[in-house]
DNA sequence: TAATTTTCTGACCATATGGTCAAAACTATG
DNA sequence: CATAGTTTTGACCATATGGTCAGAAAATTA
């Protein structure tokens, strides 16, 4: 927040206009990249002139900062979600399931988190190295000792890992390509993607 | 070609020129998207002025046409030599090997065109529902007839092919993540990568 | 309702960016 | 080597863009 107050609680105003504004940049940002956007389409979008948006953030830096650190609160909340409570094929195609619905429910999340990735993730390499890795680690970890428990097949669980983002994310991120080859039965995608996903995740990892 | 002569064969200097310019512009694009990129770093990375730049392209929006067009022209190789010559498994698995070997080889024209669907796909939605949706229709056909034939298990074609394209292309587009995952195994992320896709895949597909 | 604080805007600025152009530098060839 | 053709450049231009600021308008509080 620029001028406005940061330390006192935040007025209704304040809560109001900083939530449109950061709705109609997860928007452009998702689309454009962060230097493709622009501030004018993020206030045309949003309906707040120019200044206005930069009395409520110090600069078009901060805005996609805010979007990316909340972002990557909810990102790895389905892996982390991931336990050895039930059956292990079980919990994994749920895992999948959660990722598939996070694609369907929250695609500009995917595609700003896509776009930042692609450009070389300057604003996250840390989170990536960081969190996202020991994350990563602890699941790989679990996933082998369900191998090693002979509970599922032997596969490589980071790989098994990277095709789950892969596969699900692939339906948000490549979302008008899916549409165009689909074409008229694309109503049914996610449906239809998680019938497949379900099928091929049983198959692989079913000892 | 802005002034440079279009209809007389190209001189050496033109050839070498308009490589050179491509060979940047395909680097800035990958990276930063169409609108994020500036003629600027193109020039730069090239070593050749803006002005000059010009003088073979006609424009900005010229240099990422031809691009894209380049792209297309070998972007669904891979998939069109997808035939039932040999086992229907083997054959698949053989299209995940390439496709997976020019993430390797290209990833510059998968971020390429990753930016260009991110963005909605506005200069290539013609490609995507024409030649793109066509081979798709066929090689799910040749896949259905598989199934039919009992020769591989009964999965939805299209989305098979959308999991591949999914989990090789991840190798390109998403490279900062995975090298951030595998750390100090980075360096063999393809054979890993190839080794688990194989065994996926057989896994899915062998009835 | 008057005073105070918060919100908002128009006008403005510096820099970046896509693009132009006339002329200079260079190359190929008769 | 002179000349015709090609390539390259510096200087420029119009517009876009991120950002500033003084003051007006609106909301809140006393």
């Amino acid at each position: 927040m620029a001028r406005a107050a940061s330390t006192k609680r935040p007025t209704r105003i304040q809560r109001e206009k900083t939530e449109a504004i950061l709705e109609a940049a997860l928007e452009v940002f998702a689309t454009y990249g962060f230097r493709g956007s622009t501030l004018d389409q993020i206030a045309a979008k949003s309906g707040i002139s120019k200044p206005n948006i930069l009395y409520y953030f110090d600069g078009k830096e901060t805005i996609h900062a805010k979007l990316l650190a909340r972002l990557l609160e909810t990102w790895l909340e389905p892996l982390e979600h991931l336990s050895d409570a039930g059956d292990p094929v079980d919990e994994i195609c749920a895992y999948v399931g959660r990722k598939l619905a996070m694609s369907r429910d929250y695609p500009r999340e995917s595609r700003l988190f896509a776009n930042e990735i692609l450009q070389g993730a300057p604003r996250i390499v840390d989170e990536l190295s960081g969190p996202l890795r020991y994350l990563t680690d602890e699941k790989a970890a679990l996933i082998q000792g369900w191998i090693n428990a002979g509970k599922i097949k032997a596969i490589d669980p980071r790989h098994l890992i990277f095709s789950i983002w892969a596969t699900t994310q692939h339906y948000a991120d490549f979302d008008v390509q899916v549409r165009a080859v689909l074409s008229d039965k694309a109503d049914a995608r996610f449906e239809q993607a998680a019938e497949f996903l379900d099928t091929m995740y049983r198959a692989t990892l079913t000892p």
